[in-house]
DNA sequence: ACGTGATTACTCGCGTTTGACTATATGTGA
DNA sequence: TCACATATAGTCAAACGCGAGTAATCACGT
């Protein structure tokens, strides 16, 4: 909820007055793009609004040689509280978003079985390759994690496996689900 | 991603020509509503923009006594193309939204140990209550679950056991994460 | 006859997101 | 030195989402 209002909160908070695009390659470096995926788009649009609201000020502008103008933002008192208030929120949500595949489950009458374990037998690679890429992504960083970030890497690594598991199971029930389904008629 | 688009032409190719209304009715009655979560704003715009674009077209507008006028709409042939579609990438889609809290946790740096445990566990808690109410709707709706919609209530069941799994880790790791750091010096 | 709470059906306005786009500067290799 | 990719820095319109509101009707007891 509101990821993209914390997430700018969050680094002029640590990381000083900044303008947007230095805030997205901090993002990058320390690793908090990984849990926020903001949008330049949401970016900007969001500077602007938190600064007529005040939870953020500029401090100036700069513009090197004919490139785009940049503003420094520096977040202000009422931008710390609103960014507690932001984290603690985050901190006590645990709604669980639907995933989406559950909705294209109750659409898939028209496909035979060997469609669905295709679909999902690729759903389940694509996972797999997902895993994989975190793993790496987190043996790489391992070294330089401070604070609680390690807790976030297992969660990603758990909710993957997670996914991976419930696809094994479906790929396991297919043909239950199937068999009471006419494909030619059992005994007539 | 595009549920709102999704939910509405599989409302309409499933269950003929509706109004905004009889849709989120349809969807309670169906449990559809479960794994899409369409809110009256965001339908009602849906169905005009998708109406402005002949993915759906009215069908006729309606009025009972002096009540909000109703108009009713069918999905057209672009728009069974377009459902097929938007299914089809749902059914591909395995992107795994990454969990706020974990963009929550780069920032509890102030926090103290028996802090985050309190945190920790009110959303354990939360967790416990949700699969709890997820598992009693499951077992009430179990014999009239059709097709592959079984599967979605496992998925639900297992994604929110993972997280309960991973919340449980990190009350087991917290002491560690906080044993590096300076409480009172442990023998300076 | 009368309040009152639920239901019906949709509108409104604002916040937010997004993808595509602009336009300059800086390598980099042939 | 020319071409082409990449980096820098941000704009914009349109789509999207949502809480709150509206205004009538209906159900129900009292």
């Amino acid at each position: 909820m509101n990821a993209t209002r914390l997430f700018v909160l969050g680094s002029l908070a640590n990381g000083g007055p900044m303008h947007g695009h230095q805030i997205r390659l901090a993002a990058q470096v320390d690793r908090t793009e990984l849990w926020a995926d903001v949008k330049p788009g949401s970016l900007y649009g969001a500077l602007r609004r938190m600064a007529s609201e005040g939870v953020i000020e500029t401090v100036r502008t700069e513009q090197k040689g004919n490139r785009p103008e940049r503003t420094i933002y520096r977040i202000t008192e009422a931008g710390r509280a609103e960014f507690k208030m932001l984290r603690d929120k985050a901190l006590r949500d645990t709604r669980i978003a639907p995933d989406s595949v559950n909705l294209a489950l109750l659409y898939c009458g028209d496909l035979s079985e060997e469609q669905m374990r295709a679909a999902i037998e690729l759903r389940r690679q694509n996972l797999a390759a997902e895993l994989a890429s975190w793993e790496q992504l987190h043996t790489d960083a391992a070294p330089w994690l401070t604070g609680l970030e390690p807790l976030g890497f297992e969660h990603q690594l758990m909710r993957i496996k997670a996914e991976i598991a419930w696809h094994d199971l479906v790929l396991d029930r297919l043909p239950k689900m199937f068999a009471g389904r006419d494909g030619a008629g059992e005994q007539a």
